[in-house]
DNA sequence: CCTTGACCTTCCAGTAACGGGAACCCTTAT
DNA sequence: ATAAGGGTTCCCGTTACTGGAAGGTCAAGG
């Protein structure tokens, strides 16, 4: 099987599975060609791999939870706690993204969005700072 | 007023002062030695972007906002459009986090977390895909 | 005058997880 | 022979910074 191919079956992109054998996730064979050759395995890691990241694990923790899958003496223990740290990560971005949305959400509500040029947003984000966090800057930052 | 006070004031760091000027968001003034001088002016820039990157304004609609917020002219309805904009992708990466965070809960409450080989959670990741959302891999990615 | 230490400067590299695109090879069909 | 549609590697760009090196500046102390 091609790459395109487990491309489809897995619904990851081509460029992602060279990716990840890149960082060595994966080790497909090659054929002599030098074509990548992907087995009913490869299928099965790159599925486990595109749930994992649905589920928002960092390429580090699914290369653990990949490690601990084809580990059959781990224990359950390991990858429970990763999780949960996961988890745990999950909760607090949703408790940040929350408080912004309430914030501006208020903002907004607080905004007629007519032609004047008074607008409640921008005199909000003027003012100085209290109950302002900085989290770091990147940690709450959008993506696409 | 040297950078290292500014970034006292503003609660950023020099660092991410630095940058914002490299990219345009603010100019300080220099003095002969090379140094930056911030004024009122600066802080209330730096203040303003401090206080919309918090609330997770893109640097690019940080960029916008500035530029409204120092047009006396500008509409407020131009505002309040980037807010809207900004509070619907807030909405859903809330969504997509809950999403994650109910699944990933489910799987961790199944499992014991004891030394042994079974794991409910890995058994769940081996799955074939059923249900699961490929986002575009980083949208919901972790940082930090 | 010299040194020390705390500032300041610029520049370069690295981060996470890919995506875009160029340049080029392989295979198959016409 | 050639065109289309795979495949490959390699490099750059993305976001919003952070860390660190190399070096200039300034005030105080001996």
């Amino acid at each position: 099987m091609n790459i395109s191919q487990a491309a489809k079956a897995t619904g990851l992109p081509a460029k992602t599975i060279r990716y990840y054998e890149e960082i060595g996730l994966i080790q497909p064979t090659r054929r002599d060609n030098g074509y990548r050759t992907f087995t009913e395995t490869s299928l099965h890691q790159l599925n486990f791999l595109a749930r994992a990241r649905a589920l928002g694990f960092s390429i580090d923790h699914c290369r653990s939870l990949l490690a601990l899958w084809e580990d059959r003496d781990r224990a359950s223990a390991d990858v429970r706690r990763i999780a949960l740290k996961h988890l745990d990560e999950i909760e607090e971005k949703i408790c940040d993204l929350t408080e912004m949305r309430d914030t501006l959400g208020e903002l907004v509500r607080t905004c007629d969005g007519d032609g004047r040029p008074d607008c409640p947003i921008l005199n909000s984000l003027s003012q100085s700072s209290s109950g302002r966090k900085y989290h770091g800057g990147v940690a709450l930052a959008r993506r696409g």
